[in-house]
DNA sequence: AGGTTTCGATAAACAGTGTTTATTAAAGTG
DNA sequence: CACTTTAATAAACACTGTTTATCGAAACCT
């Protein structure tokens, strides 16, 4: 550990590390990650960066870290940009906040939701609770949504499976989170669906097959709240 | 190129190649994909294997190919099994069998569908002929359903976006695919909603939210097809 | 201020990797 | 047999992540 005076410093250095590897990676994809690359970037040796990672594995695991972060800042942003809007628009745009942050920040949404780095598999005791950050505010518009009556429509999205019904409630309980089974379940199933798309655009399968993926996943946006329950506009 | 007589053992050690390669992606992951390590098990230097695959990506590709043709292969096995049952059955059991394949081969589907292996991305004018082979089967199924009135309901999934609707109706006619639109449309969203749920659960993000995984798919896959505007069994 | 500790950075080396080159041995063909 | 083609090799190249021992400089404490 660095002394408490040094500690801005060591800070300083990590933080241009980190920023470094954000932009060889935007560049040259996942494969442009190396210690050695981004060493010779900060006229640096390799071995140097050991004193503010001590591995590999870290230097990617603070990336994923950022990556989860700025896409719950994206969601919590998109949410606050349209405080003002009823709940169902204001649900929309994010939901279309967040494929925009996957296709503004390709490789990080892979780093997160993927492992394009072989061997390495992000830690889940810390990126759990960063997923959850982001998935809090759908969430959370959803049970607005069903408390305030504007998904009164039954729909297949009503009916959970009992399993499932129960490792939620669970959860909701622990995390002290207060939303209803039924918001939880419904926001799940929304993350799946759209995860999917978002997915196969990012890797290039979805584009051949539905050409304007933009148009697309607006259409899927609404056809989600839609089958939700929630009245067409 | 090798002779003609010559053929027969060079193919064959191709194929043993891929099948150590196979081997060892399933035991240590993309991670342990080397080249030197394939030629060690095989007895061999790594130079040698330059006469089989010309470099590093030739070999991933093949095993790309391998692993879409298995995934189409047991997409069509699944429909073959069930060919005695009820479209809508059929059709479940096909969806079923896709999530299966993908549990039973998670490296494959890693492969396939994402690109865990820096730095290389598959050609397209490889994958895309073979993925739509395993989504013909779908389609076909949808599109039985429709004609056959077993879809008779109005659902989200009969309003087909116009830009959505005009490349899938190319798309159709350039391949000589006798659908309705609508049924590749319906095709296209359960394919990727459902891949949402299978990405996220090989990545092990979907676990820790609704525990029993297989339980949750089965759910979603019957919700699809009442989505989709089939009666619920 | 002086002595000691601590941190940052380094060069050198290790064990790997994918790939290229030149060379050798072994087959198949006329 | 001579000749060509193929397979395999050893050696080397340019890398990679990581460890070790070493050195200078700054920070702390007395």
């Amino acid at each position: 550990m660095p002394r408490s005076r040094d500690n801005q410093q060591h800070q300083a250095f990590r933080e241009r590390i980190l920023e470094v590897a954000r932009q060889q990676m935007a560049q040259h994809g996942t494969a442009g990650l190396g210690l050695r690359a981004i060493a010779r970037e900060l006229d640096v040796t390799a071995p140097a960066l050991y004193r503010y990672f001590p591995t590999h594995d870290d230097l990617i695991t603070a990336l994923v870290v950022e990556g989860f972060t700025g896409l719950a800042e994206a969601v919590e942003g998109a949410q606050q940009a349209n405080i003002h809007l009823p709940l169902r628009d204001q649900l929309r745009e994010v939901l279309l906040a967040y494929r925009q942050w996957a296709v503004d920040h390709p490789i990080d949404f892979q780093m997160i939701y993927g492992s394009p780095i072989p061997g390495y598999h992000a830690p889940s005791e810390i990126t759990v609770p960063i997923v959850i950050r982001g998935f809090a505010v759908i969430v959370g518009l959803i049970d607005g949504l069903l408390q305030s009556g504007q998904i009164q429509r039954e729909t297949v999205y009503h009916h959970i499976p009992e399993p499932t019904r129960q490792i939620l409630h669970e959860r909701i309980e622990r995390d002290n989170y207060p939303v209803s089974d039924t918001a939880m379940y419904m926001g799940v199933v929304g993350w799946g669906q759209l995860h999917g798309i978002i997915m196969l655009e990012l890797f290039g399968h979805l584009g051949p097959v539905v050409g304007n993926v933009d148009a697309y996943y607006r259409g899927q946006v609404e056809s989600l709240l839609v089958a939700m329950g929630s009245d067409p506009p």
